[in-house]
RNA sequence: AGAGGAGUGGCAGAGUGGUCGAAUGCGGCGGUCUUGAAAACCGUUGUACCGCGAGGUACCGGGGGUUCGAAUCCCUCCUCCUCUGCCA
């Protein structure tokens, strides 16, 4: 959610900025913004004066009773009846003019800042980083899909019969590659200097609007109806609530989390002929990286991560690309969004295995997430910022598809010592 | 899941209808003393909103209600503790 503070003193820039994002008539709905904020205020202050008018009888009439003039103390009584009954409409119009304000701000998106490329949709992505060549696949080289098959190691078939489409089963080489990666990247982030969280997966709904995941999407979240709980669609959630309300002392920072969890997403309406095997799921496993940061860092915070999750790459001899993401594609609560597309050579496509978002305050002024910077000071927001690093799936796809050979599937040699075999081969 | 108890400031803990944003202790910050530190003593110490300011308003787990007036009474939800039951 955007600072009201900040739309106020930078009515153009917010307007460019949705402009920039194609949001629909941001002038009129800033103008309604203002509007509200007037109302609020000019509403607050008369209800004031009235709470204060009310809170000067009262304590009269405490007084007065007190000295036993009980005859005094019932005139006084008298005449709060009407200052009552005004209170109480001042407070209703108060709390109801709050509840337009506080909704309209939540559909508003966070400001691209300058570095984000203008543009509609994916096709107006910035690639600004490219490394590593496609490799050279011998005859016969396969997709994932088929190859998961032949060396049975991922099962969909299974995965709908225990639950549904998109829940696929990993089974013996498939199932350890995939631990081996979980504690190879959760092992690098250590080094990092990440420290390793295990959060609940599953969310209450003051969780899913601290992060913005609530009220923006609330249909690709899977909901437990009993409790109001949700499934996460990633650790960001869960992990970033860590902080809500709370307010750090300056020693406390930077804070650098980071967490294994499966994500889920219903992802309804997305499906289409091209998702094909790992390249979209309900369920998938994940580590992300978070960060809390002070203002003046985050920019620059937001590099290291890039390079961070790039290194990782590198580490697994994937070729990729870093895509500065155009206006058009930034997610809702992103000011600034670098993607990492891994090169699937059997599907001839780019995949998205990364994204690294700084949300500035758009989160922090949700969650009340602040620190203090001397003593004496008012707390501050903070800035927010989260990666993957990495997601699985699309991971393992390319490093099917990519290092497949006729004699079997070649594990990137820093996971070896994680798997403890350097093949995928129809004899395991 | 059933029965009982409890949620107050950074922490501990008093307060059961009026001058309570809230005693007291601890902790934190500033000072006096000291070469320095400790001790002792003095002062200070929540957040948000409105207001140029003086100042005002709200917040005692969340929400609602009773009352001129609620931390205090009522309803409801949440959380924690104890016992019983169940169970990785």
């Amino acid at each position: 959610m955007l600072l009201l503070s900040y739309i106020k003193e930078n009515q153009d820039t917010v307007v460019k900025g949705l402009e920039k994002r194609h949001f629909p008539e941001p002038e009129k709905t800033i103008s309604k913004v203002l509007l509200l904020d007037e109302e609020r205020r000019s509403t607050q202050q008369e209800n004031d004066e009235s709470l204060h008018e009310m809170n000067t009888l009262s304590k009269q009439i405490g007084q007065l009773m007190r000295e036993g003039k009980r005859d005094e103390a019932e005139a006084v009584k008298a005449k709060t009846t009407e200052l009552k009954s005004k209170t109480k409409d001042l407070g209703d119009s108060l709390s109801r003019i709050q509840l337009e304000l506080e909704n309209l701000l939540l559909t508003i998106p966070n400001i691209p800042n300058e570095e984000v490329p203008a543009g509609k949709g994916e096709e107006d992505n910035d690639v600004v980083f490219q490394h590593g060549k496609a490799p050279e696949l011998h005859d016969g080289a396969r997709p994932h899909w088929e190859l998961i098959k032949e060396y049975d190691i991922i099962d969909f078939d299974l995965g709908i019969k225990i639950t549904g489409a998109g829940f696929p089963v990993y089974k013996g080489a498939g199932a350890r590659l995939q631990r081996s990666m979980i504690n190879f990247f959760l092992d690098e982030a250590r080094r990092a200097g990440y420290t390793e969280i295990q959060p609940p997966i599953v969310i209450n709904e003051a969780s899913g609007r601290g992060t913005g995941q609530l009220p923006d999407k609330d249909g690709q979240m899977y909901h437990i109806n009993e409790e109001n709980f949700y499934l996460i669609p990633t650790a960001e959630v869960p992990i970033t609530n860590l902080y809500r309300d709370v307010i750090l002392s300056e020693d406390e920072l930077p804070v650098m989390n980071v967490g294994f969890t499966p994500c889920f997403r219903r992802e309804a309406g997305s499906w289409g002929a091209h998702v094909r095997g790992l390249n979209r799921l309900h369920q998938f496993d994940k580590v992300e990286i978070v960060r809390i940061e002070k203002p003046e860092n985050s920019a620059d915070i937001l590099k290291e991560m890039c390079q961070y999750v790039q290194g990782l790459l590198e580490k697994l001899e994937l070729p990729y690309r870093v895509l500065n993401l155009c206006a058009g594609d930034l997610g809702f609560t992103s000011s600034q969004t670098f993607d990492m597309e891994v090169y699937s050579a059997a599907q001839d496509k780019w995949l998205e295995v990364s994204s690294v978002s700084n949300f500035r305050t758009f989160q922090s002024n949700r969650l009340k997430l602040r620190y203090r910077s001397s003593a004496d000071q008012k707390p501050e927001l903070l800035h927010t910022l989260n990666g993957s690093a990495l997601a699985l799936p699309r991971i393992i796809a390319a490093i099917l598809e990519n290092n497949q050979t006729p004699d079997g599937i070649r594990i990137p040699s820093v996971l070896v010592p994680y798997t403890g075999f350097e093949m995928i081969t129809n004899q395991d």
